[in-house]
RNA sequence: GGGGCCGUAGCUCAAUUGGUUAGAGCGCCGGACUGUCGAUCCGGAGGUUGCGGGUUCAAGUCCCGUCGGCCUCGCCA
């Protein structure tokens, strides 16, 4: 080792010790006479003091050390001053007097400091992203994704998991997101797909006996990014035999448990809330609500249609709904203009407007207020458990449009009105999803999880006559409004494969096609089994108390796709091309 | 595919209704300094205002296009 301690270990308990230390320099302070030196590596720093009396050559080296430069020191622990002692610094008892030193690589100036206090942009911190790796809030990051990923080693190799790795070359499945697609060289005109989850590998696991396992599998969808979202992403991927769901869901939390003592010390609440899927979206116009404020919607479809208010009848008479809650206290804080924003930010979920008042001397103030009568503005008061200084927001609109405006609505003001403690961990079920949805456009049912995912027995009768009942045995795991995990108790039974096929219309020639060997795997004894996936790097961010999954990635991509610190994606030779018989079809420039 | 925000010195930002030589802090370079820890003090260098076009007597500022980054709707079985 070219070290004997690393940059934070150093206490009053190590005074008189000789000791090497290696590390980048944080920062310098030339005092001629007498040079510091913060010293950095992951562990901390250390300040190191170089004396005129300590000799003119290392004087000499010392005073040329710039920022990220990377050397080794030798030297004494040394008791600081007592009114020398640097209370923010954990080695800030004491410092090393360095007598050799040791310029290991010379830095050029960097474009930024890790140490600086404004942060630069992202694209530059993406494209000198080791720079940006070597910030300690990233650092934090990265040591409690190892973390979480121990928790989860050590906590399903007690239970008697096995951990599986699963191909990342498999085959495309059309369904579902869009495949990353890997060319044969030696099977011209075929393509690999890299996993969007390992989901099928692991029911044939199943099916194989292997009736607990688990695998932190790296998945990839070629779909746009979001601040949550990247192209490729890792899922603690978990799948068990012989279990029903409530096998499951004990299991997982038991693992988030895990997780809350050995990452916070703190003791979680089993069994976590469990609410439906109906409840969820009825309440909160949403299937991931953040349940760490209330705020809960409000249907007044009895007030609306009868009051003078043609935007609310209409909603009504159409079929539609009118629904509302109320901002508790914002009356003043939200301007005209600010409420004008609100509205444009609703359209963005189809809602036509926004209709608002706010409470005053107990009756509503807004300029549609005039199309309702003492009696009709008593009611949704009342209705609504508004008090004097409230702001009341409602959307009519098409059911779907009302849940979707008011879910996202209510999780922008929930965050602006600081209804919550950031800090506060809120971690729920959802069950219950229904089975399937109704596409409009395509005209046809889609699967709302996968068509994997299996029913309530006593469901199956609707496939047939009303496939919007059928409720699935699927469940989420919801956290701080974000979907941590998702799973199912997976359909075993081949007939019931092709029922729910049949349903969302794959044929069953185009089931072979697809997943003939899954389906084959299930008429050689399959046993029931289920399983579910978290997002690991969504929990990295909740722990991290993040907002955006990049910052728990070591490497991640921008919102294009692309890696800005090695330029992925790239041109590639056009011999690479021809051994792998691929032409390029371009648009002109 | 759609909507929004952003791009000025190495970095973070400023620059009046379009108006003279585009500024500041940090960093960088040189100098001073033996107790600093966001060191301090003195001096200096550093700019194709992302790129291309247009409007104008005049463009960092307005318009069009384009590239890049972020947020978001759609999308994400």
């Amino acid at each position: 080792m070219l070290r004997t301690h690393t940059c934070g270990e150093l206490g009053s308990t190590h005074v008189g010790a000789s000791v090497t230390l290696c590390g980048w320099v944080d920062e310098y302070r030339d005092h001629a006479g007498i040079v510091f030196v913060d010293l950095r590596d992951r562990y901390g720093l250390t300040q190191i003091k170089f004396a005129l009396s300590d000799g003119s050559e290392t004087q000499t080296l010392a005073r040329g050390l710039r920022h990220e430069d990377v050397i080794r020191v030798t030297g004494e622990v040394v008791s600081r001053p007592a009114d020398m002692h640097n209370s923010k610094l954990a080695t800030g008892a004491i410092e090393v007097r360095g007598s050799t030193l040791e310029l290991l690589n010379k830095s050029k100036t960097p474009p930024f400091q890790p140490n600086g206090r404004d942060l630069p942009n992202e694209e530059l911190r993406l494209t000198y992203r080791y720079l940006d790796l070597r910030r300690a809030e990233l650092q934090r990051n990265l040591e409690m994704r190892h973390k979480l990923a121990k928790l989860t080693r050590d906590y399903f190799d007690a239970q008697g998991f096995l951990e599986i790795e699963t191909p990342m070359l498999g085959k495309s499945t059309p369904e579902g997101a869009r495949d990353y697609l890997v060319p044969s060289r030696v099977h011209p005109g075929h393509f690999y797909a890299l996993p969007q989850s390992p989901q099928i590998y692991k029911q044939i696991l199943m099916v194989a006996g292997y009736d607990r396992y688990y695998q932190i599998a790296r998945c990839f969808r070629d779909e746009d990014l979001r601040a949550d979202r990247q192209p490729e992403f890792t899922q603690i991927d978990v799948e068990m035999a012989f279990v029903e769901r409530e096998d499951i869901l004990s299991t997982i939390d038991g693992l988030i448990s895990s997780f809350v003592s050995g990452i916070r010390g703190q003791c979680l609440k089993l069994p976590l809330q469990r609410i439906s899927y109906a409840e969820a979206v009825e309440k909160y116009g949403s299937d991931k609500p953040d349940l760490r404020f209330g705020m809960e919607l409000i249907d007044v479809a009895e007030i609306a249609k009868s009051c003078g208010f043609g935007v609310f009848k209409t909603a009504i008479e159409s079929g539609g709904r009118v629904r509302g809650f109320v901002a508790p206290q914002a009356a003043e804080r939200y301007s005209r203009k600010d409420i004008d924003g609100l509205t444009d930010f609703v359209k963005d979920y189809g809602a036509k407007g926004l209709a608002f008042f706010r409470v005053k001397e107990g009756k509503l103030d807004s300029p549609i207020a005039k199309f309702f009568g003492d009696a009709d503005q008593q009611a949704l008061i009342a209705k609504l458990g508004a008090k004097d200084g409230d702001l009341l927001f409602f959307v009519a609109d098409q059911p779907k449009v009302t849940t979707a405006a008011l879910g996202a609505l209510r999780t922008r003001l929930g965050k602006e009105l600081k209804l919550y403690d950031p800090n506060d961990f809120s971690c729920f079920w959802v069950l219950d999803f229904p089975l399937v949805t109704w596409n409009a456009e395509e005209n046809r049912w889609d699967a709302e999880h996968h068509p994997f995912c299996s029913v309530y027995d006593e469901d199956v009768p609707h496939l047939k006559d009303d496939p919007s009942k059928v409720r699935a045995l699927s469940y989420d795991l919801v956290c701080n409004g974000y979907e941590a995990a998702s799973g199912s108790i997976r359909i075993h039974d081949p007939k019931i494969q092709q029922r729910v096929f049949d349903l969302i219309g794959i044929s069953e020639e185009e089931a072979e096609n697809r997943f003939s060997f899954l389906l084959d795997a299930l008429r050689y004894g399959a046993p029931p089994h289920g399983g579910i996936a978290l997002g690991l790097d969504r929990w990295v961010m909740l722990f991290a108390g993040g907002d955006n999954i990049r910052d728990v990635i070591a490497f991640p991509k921008t919102q294009k796709a692309s890696d800005l610190l090695s330029g992925a994606p790239g041109p590639v030779d056009m011999k690479q091309l021809r051994d792998l018989h691929i032409k390029t079809d371009l648009p002109a420039v």
